[in-house]
DNA sequence: ATAATAGTGTCTCTTAGACAATATTTC
DNA sequence: GAAATATTGTCTAAGAGACACTATTAT
């Protein structure tokens, strides 16, 4: 009745108007050369929280505050890996665009990855439905939280959260509603008073996040046309 | 790096209008006296959600096609048990009024408990909190999923159904708007065709609980007066 | 000027919530 | 009939989505 307790990270970010996670490439067996996502085993004396902030800086350098992090479940069924009992609480993390993390001490390789790549292909462990449930947890949370704006910049536009969403639920949004729902949903979003530059045409108003922590109303997510 | 996984047990029901929970006495230290939630260790072999089963049906002598049941967290910060590090995967489950549970085997009286006076009073180890996550999953999930008539029994009056959600939110509700907001509500219900009156005045309607997962529209909690 | 992006206004349709009215039972 | 509960209908206000229009920049 001894069990190993990792911790593994579905990491997301945005790339190249992907949707990405974070993976590592297994270099032995069990799955060897199969993506997996990151982890590692909990500490003595180390919170669920605690191992989680730490993988997350051992594999990216970036500390908790400029990335959210989330406990999603937990996977312990016998047989999800062949070595022996291990029960794996994951946690969902998002981040603005990150670099290309450095290849891993002990892992493998550790890459972004298009998740639409990884979940038409095969992972290793249970890996594939975690992050098929990691992806869900995502596009719920986008309707009814500010969890979008963890990932873009500190200072924003209401243009690059828009991507955000239309990459993350793979839909097409329309600028101008979108525009009026964001601003108008109260906490969402402060101005910062700065405008921008970043592409051509008018200069978009910069913002910061709000203190909401819930939407009222919600983006929905029906809005889609596409 | 070996720890010890239990499962837990949030077990909610409705009984004399009040929302109750599951919970046994301790009769040991630490913690002796104090009210904790059922459950007990993983066994060797033994899936999560097995375990949860086997838990549940242990405690109420039910299975699970009558009790609805899913992951709701797990707690593994380190001294939260004093006797060591303990994992604990805690489970929500629902089900309709039970009867009283018989006296545990190793543990103290186990007993239906209104939740109102369990979250004012102290529990063993970090029971509190992890009851007011329970609750407030509860609370979300009334809205946007059928779990209410996880509450009922297999037949139902929306009248059954309302006194669910008034129960769990601690709020009023209209019973005319809701009877359309729940009727309206494609896939929660599905007509039997028989009445009842197990109250006076105009028999009520029976339902079965329908095949929709997801509720759309949903039954918005802001609706409340009172 | 033209292209490009940002932001506002307007219209229609659906839904939420307040509340009136009707229906069907027990006592 | 009176009381109680169930069910339907009506009205108003708010939000969603379609889409025209104005604003401000680079080239």
């Amino acid at each position: 009745m001894a069990f190993a307790v990792t911790v593994d990270l579905v990491l997301f970010t945005i790339r190249d108007d992907r949707l990405c996670a974070l993976m590592v490439r297994r270099r032995s067996p069990p799955y060897r050369g199969k993506w997996a996502l990151p982890g590692g085993f909990v500490e003595e004396d180390e919170g669920l929280v605690d191992a989680a902030k730490r993988e997350l800086g051992e594999e990216t350098g970036l500390d908790d505050v400029r990335v959210h992090l989330e406990q999603l479940a937990t996977y312990g069924d016998p047989g999800r890996d062949p070595r022996g009992r291990i029960v794996s609480v994951v946690h969902l993390a998002f981040g603005p665009e990150l670099p290309e993390p450095r290849a891993g001490d002990d892992a493998a390789a550790a890459r972004w990855r298009p998740v639409d790549e990884l979940l038409s292909s095969r992972l290793a462990f249970d890996h594939g439905r975690i992050l098929t449930d990691g992806l869900e947890r995502a596009r719920a949370k986008l309707e009814y939280t500010p969890l979008a704006t963890a990932f873009v910049g500190e200072d924003f536009t209401v243009a690059e959260l828009r991507h955000v969403y239309e990459v993350v639920w793979g839909t097409t949004l329309d600028p101008r509603n979108f525009h009026r729902k964001v601003t108008g949903s109260p906490g969402m979003l402060e101005p910062t008073g700065g405008r921008t530059t970043r592409n051509a045409g008018r200069p978009a108003q910069l913002y910061r996040r709000g203190d909401a922590t819930l939407l009222n109303p919600p983006i929905t997510r029906a809005q889609a046309s596409d």
